[in-house]
DNA sequence: ATTTAAACGAGACGGTACGTCTGGTCTTGTA
DNA sequence: TACAAGACCAGACGTACCGTCTCGTTTAAAT
């Protein structure tokens, strides 16, 4: 259950309106936070501590811890691809590096463990969660669909299991050695092996 | 921390020694209230009451909630892969298989989440837990290795990449669509893109 | 170390004030749980059940049980001696029996073994609890000090001594036959001893 | 519950015998932590390890904390007077600076107040602790009547008044300011006092 | 000389209280 | 209405201590 609108519904104009500082400092202290204790550590008194606020002005806004760091987290939807189509395998490294990307941020980084977990428990979080790669999943399939016509790729392949290599590597080696996932050399043995993998005979 | 040896180093022979069935009824009633309640809502002290001891003997075992989840979930190093060796795609099947039947486990997958968060906050224990998939490593290492020199699989490919992927794709999957998993659709997919993949032109 | 003054200080405004009833009821709570179960079996856990709120509550106020059970036992100072001043010997008749009768009350004699023996391991603690006898202590040294004047005392007696014996005599008769004390026979036999001790010649 | 008799029953001869060693060391740790540390935070491992033994050779030997603490305070009985008998008051101060002596020993000082918590809850403990002074009680009646009879003391006086006041005023004066007890002149105010209260007139 | 019963060290065990911490809600007074 | 402050409920956390028990070993007295 979200928290946030502040004059969404209808009656928007009456009373105090929020201060924006607040929602800007409290994502800042949540973030800062995150990359130096970690989620497991991470308070609500000190985030609102942090933040010059008090826990109140967090609920007010966020649901939930899990809601708060999600949204700290991601501050904008992965902002899908945008390099130009070119041929699939150029698309494929495009897709591999934005999801990279996201995953490498040190607060990414820091927050995916908890946020994994807590998903698991609230399913509405989840799919928000989800939701933020959505365009990135929708993108993926276009671009697969069109590579299939061109005949680039053979047309068994489904894109949910090219989503879960792709998402699934880039998860497991940023918890498992991060620093492996900035070299280049990361990029091109995963995206060789999915090229080929999808490739037409 | 570990608490756990209890006549470990060296110096066993004094005192009263460990009652075996404790140990065993810790475990059973970790894993039966992980799959009832989750990692999250678990609690020591229902695990000592349901296993009919205390909160005292678990500590004595186990320094923490996650240990003993960790010990829980993997009872048993999932036990590499014992089909005969043939040509690397039944190989790299058989892997993909092993690690699956191991995620798709009631036990680990209501494990998994919060082992994943609390493993990147104890570096300790991250190591366990990535020691208990070492011999499925070491394995697909030495059939990629038989399978370069026979010419089926290219030069190239590096196995932490594979590893990354099988054992990424099955995490992913079993987080978000654990019923998918199941069914040998899933296992055919990410086979069919992976052997193509590394498998000489 | 005490917890509990919520305004005490001076920056009082700010925030929910505690509630009293709470304060009360964790009181009566106390009080009702010495007599039935006593110090020692008496806990922080059962005193928030009984009186309908939490632990944090309790400790929010006192910081300790040794501190809540000394508030719960002694409500209010024993309220010197009311009556009128007279010849010496109903002066001391009237402090011995406001002694007796605090000391008979129930509660007291649940908490005073307890409170002995926290007291001479805090020194705080035991300062507080002498301080609650502080005003009987000085009405006694005036009075006493009127009767020398009238030469009804003789002059060397010191109050301390006097105190000593007074209360001494009442802790070790409730500590050892508290069904004595109740009796009008003891208050005539301390009295007369006292009295008759400390008389002119 | 006492737990001490070694060959006490009737089967002495079989089996190991106790070493004295461990007793004597057992009660010397026990009484140097007290004073170090006092009865609330002495505890039986911690007796045990400096006494170079473990919890259950304690626990051979006595039956609880309460019971060990009660003879390391208490080694020996206080020997009674051995003032020759004169007259009353002389008798009266001897009895006086016995009870002191005991009372404002280190360990007893330290062991006391807990001591007292403990006996309240535990009759038979209550009752051997109190036996201890059995025979200075005991003394005091006696010479009492012998005073009586002479003439020197009036016949109402009951002796457990007397007690009351000269062991609670000792007992008091230790919980609260054991270095008055020290000097003669807390003696001869009390011996003073309480002389003219019994004398006859 | 052999049995035997008990003391011994070590430490696990059940049980229970402690005081602390956190998440999330509610209630003040003030702006 | 938002806000700062902080009390509130609920309940898990990990630690500590008590007194009991079970080992395997040692030691003296009884056979």
């Amino acid at each position: 259950m979200k928290a946030e609108p502040p004059a969404a519904d209808k009656g928007s104009g009456a009373g105090r309106p929020r201060d924006p500082r607040i929602d800007a400092a409290i994502l800042r202290a949540t973030a800062e936070l995150l990359v130096e204790i970690g989620y497991t550590n991470l308070t609500m008194a000190a985030v609102a501590e942090r933040a010059g606020t008090t826990k109140t002005a967090l609920y007010r806004r966020w649901s939930s811890k899990a809601e708060l760091v999600h949204e700290a987290a991601f501050p904008a939807t992965p902002s899908a691809i945008e390099t130009p189509p070119g041929d699939f395998g150029s698309d494929l490294r495009a897709m591999i590096e934005v999801t990279r990307d996201v995953f490498v941020t040190p607060v990414v980084r820091a927050a995916l463990p908890g946020l994994v977990a807590d998903m698991t428990a609230d399913a509405d979080l989840a799919g928000r969660v989800a939701a933020r790669f959505g365009d990135v999943i929708v993108a993926l399939r276009v671009r697969l669909d069109e590579a299939i016509k061109r005949g680039e790729v053979r047309s068994g392949v489904e894109p949910e299991r090219l989503v879960d290599l792709i998402g699934g590597a880039t998860l497991l080696a940023v918890l498992q050695s991060p620093e492996d996932l900035i070299s280049g050399d990361w990029v091109d043995g995963i995206t060789e092996i999915l090229v080929r993998g999808v490739s037409a005979p």
